[in-house]
DNA sequence: AACCTTTTTTAGAATAGTTCTTGATCTAAA
DNA sequence: TTTAGATCAAGAACTATTCTAAAAAAGGTT
């Protein structure tokens, strides 16, 4: 996981952001736990195992700082927890009802999101979220689920 | 606005759904503000206007029991306050960051919005909510935003 | 109608996630 | 080294929502 972003992660430098010790530390936890998709509460847990010291409200307040950079994407589903996580490339949420799991979904070869939307002329979309909820398919659990 | 809803509102049958004098105030408050999208907090407003006793549990209560039975649709963007919406067919919101306002973006002609995401086999999609964040353009506010 | 059972409503307390506040600490620049 | 500004830590505060317990309403049965 996270194969060819590892080398560069910790050098990575996002539009001028200042990289203290602490915002960086949150982000290696985040590309460590990267298809986990954490919470602001899990991310802490596992940022204080390497920095006692850092607190949950400077984990929130690192992780709006680099959402905020682009450096890392909040990701929410429903009214739960926001999520956080540094896949920046286009792509959609699959929350697993199942095993309570979110899976990244990329876009098909050449497609295109926004496209199937008719949206009325003079809008512009400056974001766009996309969360799906379901069946994985993939865990014991869920597999027996999907054939019903 | 819900031209042809009107006449069935007050009779509609969700799934024998009993629809006592609270849930048929808070569905009607949400036909009339319909594209609005009010949040629990407005529907309860205009909902004590017409049905003085009503408190705000029993308005959450029966957004809950609505959306349950499918009567109406649940929306939520980023962490703000839920919305609600009793457009029943497939669409996605546009949130306009520029009026404040939510609008719903129906599909194209024929498209498919599950489509263009290549999901892995056996998963199996119950639900989906698309939401786009950006400029409208209609608005006077919007409009010279939307040039820049 | 009178009784019983179940559902719904109400009001307020409780909760969870997040944001805010304050003072301490760090950093970069002069 | 001093200074100004940015960042951090800890805990209080806030907000949307859910929970709880008791009262009220709605059905169903005699």
């Amino acid at each position: 996981m996270a194969q060819n972003r590892t080398v560069s992660k910790a050098t990575e430098d996002f539009g001028g952001l200042r990289m203290t010790k602490q915002r960086q530390a949150v982000y290696d936890v985040l590309s460590d736990l990267g298809p986990q998709h954490p919470t602001a509460a899990e991310v802490f847990v596992t940022a204080k195992e390497r920095m006692p010291s850092i607190s949950l409200a400077t984990v929130y307040n690192c992780l709006e700082i680099l959402t905020g950079a682009g450096a890392i994407k909040q990701v929410n589903i429903d009214r739960e927890a926001s999520r956080y996580c540094p896949n920046l490339q286009p792509h959609a949420h699959f929350y697993c009802t199942g095993c309570n799991q979110v899976f990244d979904i990329g876009l098909e070869r050449g497609a295109d999101a926004e496209s199937v939307w008719s949206l009325p002329a003079g809008c512009r979309v400056e974001e766009m979220h996309v969360a799906m909820r379901g069946i994985c398919g993939r865990c014991p659990n869920c597999s027996t689920a999907a054939k019903s």
